[in-house]
RNA sequence: GGGCGCGUAGCUCAGCGGUAGAGCACUUCGUUGACAUCGAAGGGGUCACUGGUUCGAUCCCAGUCGUGCCCA
């Protein structure tokens, strides 16, 4: 056999596959076998293949081929997501980099077209690098979460559902149910692509902030006193003031102030709560005044106590200005600048403060046209001018004024005066993708509202029937669900699905699937004009189990939708838990909504793949592993086999490349093993089901198969995929490679008492053997087994599609295991003794049988060509007493004597008896105190206790054996 | 600040009431008719710490320290 030669053998094999329709819904399925089905996360089809992707998809294919095998009607369904922004900012890079007309020149219209085009040429990246990790999805089934809409090529998701008429259908009906409305709201604004986010694309991350504070001073030159008292109630400061002292962080806001709040039991203020106060910034003669108000907003012990309020700006600012009814005034344009639009200064600032004083009324519609930015802000960066205003402001003598005492070189003390900046960290929102600041930006935006739709959401788990594994991510989900937000599902972009509402002249909405139908709402005359916006992405995906599958909502046409009503709710979704909220929790709760079904009954959650250290893969750190290096150095099995191991429920993900070598080295074991069997002539002497030998080695090794299958499918039922690899792993390089193969070669070399018989029943259980682990394996490394199952001999069906095994315990036979672990540890023992005595290698010995139990005889006489081969043994003779200068070597019941008199080192073997000797003290001791305790007899269940009893007989013997062989030693030197 | 995890061999991790395991790394030996991407034999752990429950705790409970993630 030739070596495997991976790249060559895992494209020739996918595409067999392919060819022959392995991976089609259905395929293998058992005649009436129950459905199962995995929905693809979609990655964006901007993607390329990483780490977390081949982690996430190796366990999905696992379990598909597992179930594919088994006879389930099986599908796994493949799609991409049309990822709103990350699309849309990949198209615009390219056409700036081909210097081509920009979106904005280009045009709604047209940008889309080239939109299409390079999802044409550029979408299936993602599709093609699945297939190289051997992911067995249903290809032809792929689908688009924007199949369907308008401009669509339908090209690489030929066969898509139209996944915009579902979602467009689903957008209708949860509009006319009252579950999506439209309101001016506080949202999250990305400033670079200019559209409202959700809070989930929020990066909140501490940086360097400073700290401001002002002097805001009180209308008509009112005053105070200001006492400050430490915690004792002492007065430590007190002085008169014309002004309260503002703290802020974003002075630029301050123009956009809307009152100072202060908490209603901060006595330091008291006595001015609902004075006036001026905002000092400005041009002098149009300052607004703004009045002092108190909220339990307010932290009394953070900055001066004292919060200016900016309900436009800021989150917490916004839920104080709703409760008191403080108008929320908008300083920035998209591009988060400055505002340049609206009347000039002086008039904004009249109306404003008419409104102030309550001598003019104003409404949302009236506030949100104002622009209070005076002209010589208007049009600036928002850092800019919170830099010139700060200046503005210091200039003024109006920012708060520390006093700091200096040392100088020379030891001479000096105060000095400066205004007060703390520098401090604060945390500052960053769009996940544009890496901007975000901007708190008060805009007119669509919500779907989403505790009137949580709640199915919430039982469904709490009730069991959703499972979330690992079991902890319940509560994650519970803590968010419980404390939902609304969804802003509208975007400032063009690529996406556009929000099917029409406003007349008058504002008013019609909702409709088509412009025609929001005509017939509307009536013959109005003039409609469509809300430019599209929906969030996840909007669409949270659609994808009913999407993907051809949900229509059509009660008739979906009742005769075979694939829908076969997997429809889908069997486990595997995921990162990183998309909990932003995915999952978002399907469960649209799936019920829609058509009041669960979407999957399991979700299994799993975190982000590290590098070796732990470290999260990063560009800028330069840890990023990729996949596809990998696969070309190490092959895909190895890669796969590696994500399996490292799944343990909840685990966390370290990628270490000694390890993958290692599972790719455990390819080679399986490989070579077949090569041994196949020089054997094995193969030949296959049968089609299970063997049944005469000999124990191979009674008993048919035995180990039987238990390793109940062990890998006790781990596949309970997702723990590392159990599973192991079990494997162990069995098939420790116990087929390591013994049966070892076992078997003198049987094979026609040099055991059983002949030929015996090695035509030992060729055929190994190829058996053989086969058994190429099936098992194959879900985790399905094309070096592929390949095995291929090449060792002519077959019905590829492995893909072989059966897998249902046998179990029953084929384990007690008598063989004990002969056959009798034997092994014989070996172990002489092997041992034989490498502490530094015996050569090569070097054969005689052995001598001092004493045995019949049990173990008879496994000697049975298995002597393997002992004599393995243990590099002579000859066995037997003799009453051990002969002097032997040494001691035991098997369970038996001891054995190695008669190295000419090469024996003596203080060697003193050394090696005793530490065996203190090995056994240890354990004897702790075995003796236990059951010297009458506690542990009266309370210990009686299977440990007879265990133990048994346990320190055994020791006793061994300790017997080692102390006269202690005494042997002795009488030589 | 709130929530959720995690501290087990040099490293990466399993285990989770009956006295500790794997892989890698390490040491010694080895071209024995599958395999040096290998074989054989070894060394290595007060299972973070302190209390408690128990006949018995790495495992359960409480606290401490360290550490990671998520949300403010």
């Amino acid at each position: 056999m030739d070596k495997f030669n991976a790249v060559e053998a895992e494209a020739r094999l996918y595409k067999a596959w392919e060819a022959t329709g392995c991976f089609k819904a259905g395929a293998n399925a058992k005649p009436g076998a129950p459905s199962y089905c995995i929905m693809i996360p979609p990655p964006n089809v901007t993607g390329v293949l990483h780490m977390g992707h081949a982690f996430n998809n190796t366990l999905q294919d696992i379990l598909v081929r597992w179930h594919r095998m088994r006879g389930f009607d099986t599908l796994w369904q493949a799609g991409t997501d049309h990822a709103g922004i990350a699309t849309q900012m990949v198209v615009e890079r390219q056409l700036a980099e081909n210097k081509q007309p920009s979106r904005v020149e280009l045009g709604r219209e047209k940008f889309l077209e080239k939109v299409w085009e390079w999802k044409e040429v550029s979408g299936g990246t993602i599709v093609n690098q699945l297939k190289r990790l051997g992911a067995s999805c249903d290809w032809d089934r792929t689908a688009f979460t924007m199949a369907g809409a308008q401009g669509d090529t339908r090209t690489g998701h030929e066969n898509s559902p139209n996944f915009h008429d579902a979602v467009i259908k689903v957008f209708v009906e949860m509009y006319n149910k009252g579950l999506i409305h439209r309101g001016k709201r506080l949202v999250n604004w990305d400033p670079h692509f200019e559209t409202a986010i959700s809070d989930l694309e929020v990066e909140n991350i501490e940086v360097a902030g400073q700290m401001w504070h002002f002097k805001y001073p009180l209308a008509g030159g009112a005053t105070y006193k200001y006492i400050e008292k430490d915690v004792d109630g002492v007065i430590t400061l007190e002085e008169e003031r014309d002004y309260i002292s503002i703290a802020t962080t974003r002075p630029e806001t301050m123009l956009g102030d809307g009152a100072v709040a202060v908490h209603p039991s901060d006595e330091r203020y008291s006595s001015i709560v609902g004075m006036m106060c001026e905002i000092p910034v400005g041009p002098r003669a149009q300052r607004r005044l703004i009045p002092i108000i108190t909220d339990e907003y307010p932290d009394k012990n953070f900055g001066s106590g004292a919060v200016k309020i900016t309900g436009a700006h800021d989150f917490n600012d916004y839920q104080v200005a709703k409760r008191c009814g403080i108008p929320m005034f908008n300083l920035m344009d998209t591009k988060a600048n400055m505002r340049a639009d609206g009347r000039p200064y002086i008039e904004e600032a009249a109306t404003a403060q008419a409104i102030s004083n309550g001598d003019e009324d104003f409404d949302e519609a009236k506030i949100a046209a104002m622009n209070l930015v005076p002209e010589d802000y208007r049009g600036m960066d928002r850092f800019e001018a919170r830099a010139k205003i700060v200046a503005d402001i210091t200039d003024e003598g109006l920012a708060v004024i520390e006093t700091i005492e200096i040392t100088d070189d020379d030891g001479t003390k000096t105060t000095t005066e400066r205004p007060m900046v703390e520098s401090k960290p604060i945390m500052q929102p960053f769009g996940d993708r544009s890496k901007v600041v975000i901007e708190p930006m008060l805009t007119d935006q669509w919500f779907v509202d989403t505790t009137k739709i949580v709640e199915p959401a919430l039982d469904a788990v709490r009730d069991g029937t959703v499972t979330i594994l690992p079991d902890s991510e319940k509560k994650v989900y519970y803590h968010w669900l419980e404390n939902i937000e609304p969804w802003c599902i509208s975007r400032q972009l063009w690529w996406g699905h556009q929000i099917p509402v029409w406003f007349d002249e008058d504002g008013a909405q019609y909702c409709a699937a088509t412009v025609s139908e929001a005509q017939t709402l509307a009536g013959s005359g109005a003039k409609l004009t469509r809300d430019p916006d599209v929906l969030d992405t996840w909007f669409s995906s949270g659609l994808w189990p009913i999407g993907t599958l051809g949900w229509t909502g059509d009660a008739d046409v979906d009742v005769q939708n075979d694939i829908l009503q076969r997997f429809m709710p889908t069997s486990d979704l595997i995921t990162g838990s990183d998309i909990l909220f932003f995915w999952v929790a978002r399907m469960m709760m649209m799936q019920l909504a829609v058509v009041d079904q669960i979407p999957f009954k399991t979700i299994y959650l799993h975190g982000l793949v590290r590098d070796a250290k732990g470290k999260k893969m990063s560009k800028s750190t330069g840890n990023v592993v990729d996949p596809l290096e990998i696969i070309d150095e190490f092959g895909a099995d190895a890669l796969r086999f590696t994500n399996a191991a490292m799944a343990s429920l909840g685990g966390v993900l370290k990628l270490d490349m000694q390890r993958i070598a290692g599972y790719r080295n455990f390819g080679t074991k399986l490989w070579n093993a077949c090569s041994f069997a196949e020089f054997n002539q094995a193969f030949q002497e296959r049968t089609n089901g299970i063997p049944s030998p005469q000999l124990a080695l191979n009674k008993w090794i048919i035995g180990e198969v039987g238990q390793v299958r109940v062990a890998v499918d006790e781990a596949l039922v309970a997702y723990r995929f590392n159990e599973a690899a192991s079990s494997l792993y162990a069995f098939v390089w420790g116990t087929v490679c390591d013994r049966y193969i070892e076992l078997s070669k003198s049987i094979l070399k026609g040099e055991h008492t059983s002949g030929d018989a015996g090695k035509l029943e030992t060729q055929t259980t190994l190829a058996w053997v053989l086969e058994q682990s190429m099936i098992m394996l194959h879900p985790i490394m399905p094309f070096i087994t592929e390949e095995l199952w291929g090449i060792t001999a002519s077959r019905d069906t590829m492995l893909v599609h072989q059966d897998w095994p249902k046998y179990g315990m029953e084929l384990v036979n007690d008598a063989a295991t004990s002969e056959i672990s009798w034997t092994i540890s014989l070996i172990d023992a002489i092997r041992s003794a034989r490498a502490q005595m530094n015996v050569p290698a090569g070097s054969r010995v005689a052995l001598v049988q001092v004493q045995n139990t019949r049990a173990g005889a008879a496994a000697m006489a049975a298995n002597m060509a393997q002992i004599c081969q393995m243990a590099r043994i002579t000859e066995v003779t037997t003799e009453n007493e051990m002969p002097k200068g032997a040494i001691t070597v035991s098997a369970p019941g038996a001891t054995f004597g190695l008669p190295l008199a000419d090469i024996i080192d003596v203080s060697a073997e003193k050394f090696r008896l005793e530490k065996n000797m203190g090995k056994l003290a240890k354990e004897l001791g702790g075995l003796r105190g236990r059951l010297n305790n009458p506690k542990f007899a009266a309370s210990a269940p009686p299977e440990v206790l007879a265990e133990t009893k048994a346990n320190l007989t055994a020791r006793e013997e061994e300790e017997q054996k080692i102390s006269e062989a202690l005494a042997r030693l002795a009488e030589i030197s």
